[in-house]
DNA sequence: CCAGACGTTGTT
DNA sequence: GTCTGG
DNA sequence: CCAGACGTTGTT
DNA sequence: GTCTGG
């Protein structure tokens, strides 16, 4: 689960809600893999930045990523041990998708954090072999991407799907950005959520305006 | 030792 | 980078 | 997650 | 069917 969310708030109601440093952002009614997304990070100073959803482990070769990891292995994979260990992140959301043959909108009273973890990505630029163009626009740049965490569903999602993505309670998030809290302690969390159906219309990502939660 | 994978979802 | 398979 | 492409030659 | 892009 969760290849699709929506996040109703914009960066300075983030950045108030999650105590951090701010970025510019805009409310998103799909957010989809491959964006752009504000997630919360706790280094020097807890920040609020975009990054790419789809975790690109740093040695790996390709561009595409993870979009989720399982709560259950999360700390044994190769591609996640490493950012688990020390790069935890909250995504922030207020709802997602779930597809169960039609789409349905699971959307939550509050602006949630959902565990993630990041991972930075440093190109080798003696494989780019464009440097002597002057490096511009060669597309090799640091790029930080995230994945989200998943656990099984609880009640609620469970009648549409066999997983979900792990929602911290609010007491939780703390925890989870320096690390104390593991994620074998993670568990489906009965968020207070509304779940309808809603249009195909959601289907595009393309498609991204306040009709897509609405129910049919 | 080197080569090759390294993930989730869902579906079969 | 690190683990698994041969 | 779903939607949409899936190619080459040559030219700009 | 499978890969890429959003």
């Amino acid at each position: 689960m969760c290849g699709r969310y929506s996040l109703r708030a914009t960066g300075e109601e983030l950045t108030e809600r999650f105590g951090a440093d701010g970025v510019g952002f805009e409310p998103t009614y799909n957010a989809a893999p491959g964006q752009s997304l504000p997630v919360v990070r706790e280094e020097e100073r807890r920040s609020l930045d975009l990054l790419d959803w789809g975790l690109v482990p740093s040695w790996s070769d390709d561009a595409d990523g993870y979009i989720n990891a399982r709560s259950e292995t999360v700390a044994e994979k190769p591609s996640f041990a490493e950012a688990y260990e020390g790069r935890r992140c909250l995504v922030p959301v207020d709802g997602f998708y779930e597809w169960d043959d039609d789409p349905y909108y699971v959307g939550f009273e509050r602006v949630a954090g959902l565990a993630g973890i990041w991972e930075r990505r440093v190109p080798d630029r003696r494989q780019s072999g464009l440097d002597e163009f002057g490096g511009e626009g060669d597309g090799q740049e640091v790029q930080e991407t995230f994945a989200i965490l998943t656990t099984e569903p609880n009640e609620q999602v469970a009648r549409l799907h066999h997983r979900m993505a792990a929602v911290l309670a609010p007491e939780e998030e703390d925890g989870w950005l320096d690390g104390s809290l593991t994620a074998d302690e993670l568990d489906p969390r009965d968020e207070p959520a509304t779940v309808r159906r809603v249009s195909e219309r959601v289907n595009d990502p393309s498609n991204d305006d306040p009709s897509l939660v609405e129910g049919m």
